[in-house]
DNA sequence: TGATACTGATTCGAAAATCGAAGCAAGGGG
DNA sequence: CCCCTTGCTTCGATTTTCGAATCAGTATCA
């Protein structure tokens, strides 16, 4: 597999600087990593379930999504299927907060619409 | 232009809900998206000043994301450069746990591979 | 009136990432 | 054995991203 996936302290994709913000903002820039944490975040889910809560997404990018936070230590696969790590459920915690802002989004989307 | 860049309400790739925070999973998603937030969050910035501070990345991607976050409401354009409103502020802010997380998962990841 | 040099932005062919249906190997009943 | 589910791979098609060239607008200086 071509497991090269993001790590604090490695030049990643858009910085040269190696800056672990800049490896996690490559890293979770990634289609679906973000959404995948976020479902595992509810509750162990096994690889088929997984594809199936994110809308079918297609089996090699799960791989490959998989693969890599697997590797940055951030889940590990179970007999009850994919965890996250206390480190992974760092990263959820710290993400959290997107949940509120996102619902005021929301509301001043609309209230913007409504305007027109 | 395409302009199909993800509003909370409206279903989006990955997610027929349409609850925002999975629009915001789906626009944070896109290459480049929270690097740019990331800078812009420094200080106003015009778009070629942008385009080198994200390492050359592509100009026909930056025009489409900064199309995509003014349509989204997270930024504007005025005469010194391109401005966070106070919705992409608040994002930021939302954000920004994720560079002290990020450096505890340096700290590990170092930690990791010093035990291997 | 050029000429030059910025700006934000577009075009378009090439490269890379993603998709998705099919299939594989392993394991567990029945 | 057969059947079903699991995690996962393969591979051709589609979509996204890249990046160099380019455009139009504005300012500056001669």
């Amino acid at each position: 597999m071509g497991a090269r996936a993001p790590r604090p302290g490695v030049p990643v994709r858009g910085s040269e600087s190696g800056r672990p913000v800049m490896a996690a903002l490559d890293l979770l820039g990634r289609r679906w990593t973000m959404r995948i944490l976020w479902e595992l975040s509810q509750a162990p889910t096994g690889f088929r379930e997984l594809q199936r809560r994110c809308e079918r997404m297609s089996s090699s990018v799960l791989s490959t999504r998989l693969d890599e936070l697997t590797g940055a230590r951030l889940l590990t696969l179970h007999s009850d299927g994919y965890h996250l790590t206390p480190l992974g459920q760092d990263l959820v915690e710290a993400l959290s907060p997107l949940d509120a802002w996102s619902q005021r989004w929301a509301r001043e989307t609309d209230n913007a619409a409504a305007e027109d």
